[in-house]
DNA sequence: CCCATGATTCAACGATCATTGAAATAGCAG
DNA sequence: CTGCTATTTCAATGATCGTTGAATCATGGG
């Protein structure tokens, strides 16, 4: 049997108040940071973030991003990579991602991971 | 006994994980955009809210958006007159509340209540 | 002083949350 | 097929959440 690729919500049915309450975790910030500052573009593995905190959790916390219509998950092999839904998201919410990353990033509460060869 | 002002944090202290949990609420995205809409600035009284919730479900929402560092509540007399500490959060997440409330309100789920005369 | 008004507090509830660790799954390499 | 690696799922936990309704408190007006 395939691995499904998981389910991505359509943008247009994302609400405000459910992405704001994704965001509403470190850690999950942590991750949105990261994703941001790494230059290579869907080329994140999940395996990457093992820093922030454990792979079940992890599991947990991309889900969160990804049913929030934040992230995108991208099964390929053994390997899945995690990447923002910059373009959808831009359309659906003009200027709030970016504001929100911008936010993250100047924080030093927000935990970070180095995603970079 | 005097009605003790009621606790606000240092905006120094606030912190983006708890901004965004605060958000993470239709009844408190109502508040923050009818705050916004509002003409008379400083001028909401609590007690204009109540299509929103009741009176003491808004008293819980009142309380998250202030421990939050995202609005302000002064007594006076038997009244409580509510606002947005603008200038303060504006420094400290500079750019984030005008995208935060830009998104609130143009999404059709958040709750309003029109607060002018 | 008593009462009405505006608002908060409290106790309770079920629902959801973040976290853990163990088990399951899928694909790849031998 | 066998095992190995990357990741998710599941079951269980305690904590926090949103909501309700009753009780409380503070203030101003009669």
């Amino acid at each position: 049997m395939k691995k499904p690729q998981p389910f991505h919500p359509d943008i247009e049915d994302v609400v405000p108040a459910d992405v704001f309450a994704a965001l509403g975790d470190p850690i999950r910030l942590g991750i949105l940071v990261s994703l941001a500052d790494c230059e290579e573009v869907d080329k994140a593995r999940c395996g990457a973030f093992t820093e922030l905190a454990s792979p079940s959790l992890l599991s947990y916390h991309f889900a969160k991003l990804r049913e929030a219509g934040i992230t995108r998950s991208r099964a390929e092999g053994t390997v899945r990579f995690l990447s923002i839904r910059r373009e959808e998201f831009e359309r659906r919410f003009p200027g709030l991602l970016d504001s929100v990353i911008e936010t993250a990033r100047r924080d030093p509460s927000v935990p970070r991971v180095k995603l970079d060869v």
